[in-house]
RNA sequence: GGAGAUGUCGCAUAGUGGCCUAGUGCGCCCGCCUGCUAAGCGGGUUGAGGGUUAAACCUCUCGCGGGUUCAAAUCCCGCCAUCUCCGCCA
């Protein structure tokens, strides 16, 4: 959530933002009429205590008829201190959940929707298959051909949009996830393996259960969720912590999505699936860093693709394609020869103070006080996708496909067919 | 899953309904004193919210949430976490 203060200094560069994302800026009034209600009722509760405190303490004093004369007062004071206090509370209530749902003002991201993006850079070049004279086959004819993915199996032991990486597929995956991890303790990120599943409070913290809620699986019996990014349990890490200096984390877990409003979308191979493996980045710093760490993770992200040698190019995310809590987003794409196209690969996003505000992580101020702290998230390495790209974009003629050098010493130089088998 | 115990300021502890505006010690910060250091002396030291030009001031915060009461760290109920033992398991 935004600042509350914002509200009562400069309303109208509230109005601004939401008309950038494209969003409806009148709710920004009923936020300042909720504000003002909220703090009118603390006001009158607050006032009402504190008589209800001192009174008390006359009571403790009094004797005989002069007792019973303030406790009658008393008594009464008691039932209008608890109606002020419900009072409050409700209104309080109101305004935060209103509060809530005002997305952060992203005055830097590119006006405009989902097909507003900028590109800001294309790095390395597409093969061209015909020029090399042969057509290329899709991840999942390769993956088939190297006995590395089994969709088929995935599907009859755990439904569509599942599969089992097998033989190579499965070393590769293994050899990715030391490579990558390797690399973010090179860079200064402390490893994590966090949890998958987490209590309601971490997803309601991270803003996954507002517009992204149909996309999280739940389990009813034991009120827990599983996670649909490693995002989720560490933002929640540091939840109600006051941090003494930033903090820098990749996390591998596992990745789980019910993906409902994509059906028929990508349904073939293992672009988009329910269940995946991922490493995140995730940082901690103040509000004035998050800006050079935003580019800096953008940087680990393209050192990733550039050591992977895959084609790709970089995409400025427009207003309102961002989410709630980014008030930017950078996309690295890798070309994928069978679509003719680029497809996200990985996302690194700034959410500035907005997800500290709700999961309350603050940093010490030299002064003594505190402030939020701003959170990044980026992806290092999505295991499904930059397998894809690696099959597709490494494939030569036969079949096989070439890795890259920094695959070498875990896979060798060229994974070969294995031909057919049941 | 069963039984028991515990949860108070950064740490350690005191506190069994009003004198708690939560005491004391340690640590930490600022002064004073002092050849230096140590000791000693004085003051400060959770966080949030409301209020104010700024202050003053007020409210909340004793694991969390309810309840009883004029009044709750204190009594009652629920939950959570930790520890010990038993069971089960990787």
């Amino acid at each position: 959530m935004i600042d509350a203060r914002l509200l009562r200094d400069d309303p109208e560069s509230l109005r601004e933002a939401q008309r950038r994302r494209g969003e409806d800026p009148s709710i920004v009034d009923a936020l300042v009429a909720a504000d003002e209600r909220r703090r009118s009722t603390i006001a009158a509760f607050e006032a009402l205590r504190s008589e209800q405190k001192s009174m008390g303490k006359q009571v403790a004093q009094a004797q005989g008829e002069e007792k019973q004369t303030l406790l009658a007062r008393t008594k009464e004071l008691s039932a209008q201190v608890k109606a002020a206090d419900a009072e409050q509370t409700a209104a309080g209530e109101e305004f935060t959940t209103l509060l809530k749902a005002l997305p952060n003002p992203a005055p830097d991201a590119p006006p405009g929707g989902e097909d507003d993006f900028v590109v800001l850079e294309e790095v390395g070049t597409p093969r061209d298959f015909a020029a090399e004279g042969f057509t290329p086959r899709d991840h999942l004819e390769l993956g088939q051909l190297l006995g590395a993915i089994d969709v088929e199996r995935g599907a009859k032991v755990s439904g569509s949009r599942f599969y089992f990486l097998t033989g190579v597929g499965a070393q590769l995956e293994l050899a990715l996830t030391q490579l990558a991890m390797s690399k973010a303790a090179e860079w200064g990120f402390t490893p994590i393996i966090p949890p998958a599943l987490v209590k309601p409070q971490a997803m309601e913290g991270t803003g996954f259960l507002g517009q992204a809620a149909d996309d999280v699986y739940h389990l009813e019996k034991d009120d827990l969720y599983l996670v649909g990014t490693s995002e989720v349990p560490l933002a929640a890490y540091h939840s109600d912590e006051i941090l003494d200096g930033p903090r820098h984390y990749a996390a591998f877990s596992p990745c789980f999505r019910r993906e409902a409003g994509s059906h028929g979308r990508d349904t073939r191979g293992i672009v988009r699936v329910h269940w995946f493996d991922k490493i995140e980045m995730f940082v901690y710093t103040s509000l004035e860093d998050s800006y050079a760490q935003h580019e800096r993770i953008l940087g680990f992200e393209k050192q990733w693709l550039d050591l992977l040698e895959l084609p790709y190019r970089v995409i400025d995310v427009a207003a309102g394609d961002l989410g709630l809590s980014a008030v930017r987003k950078f996309d690295c794409e890798a070309w994928i020869p069978t679509q003719g196209k680029y497809r996200e690969v990985s996302s690194a996003s700034n959410c500035t103070q907005f997800q500290a505000r709700r999961l309350d992580i603050r940093n010490r101020l030299d002064d003594g006080g505190t402030e939020p702290s701003a959170t990044l998230n980026g992806t290092l390495c999505a295991m499904p996708r930059i397998i894809v790209a690696l099959l597709e974009n490494g494939q030569q003629a036969d079949g096989s496909v070439r890795l890259p050098a920094a695959l070498h010493p875990f896979l060798g130089e060229v994974l070969q067919p294995v031909g057919a088998r049941a």
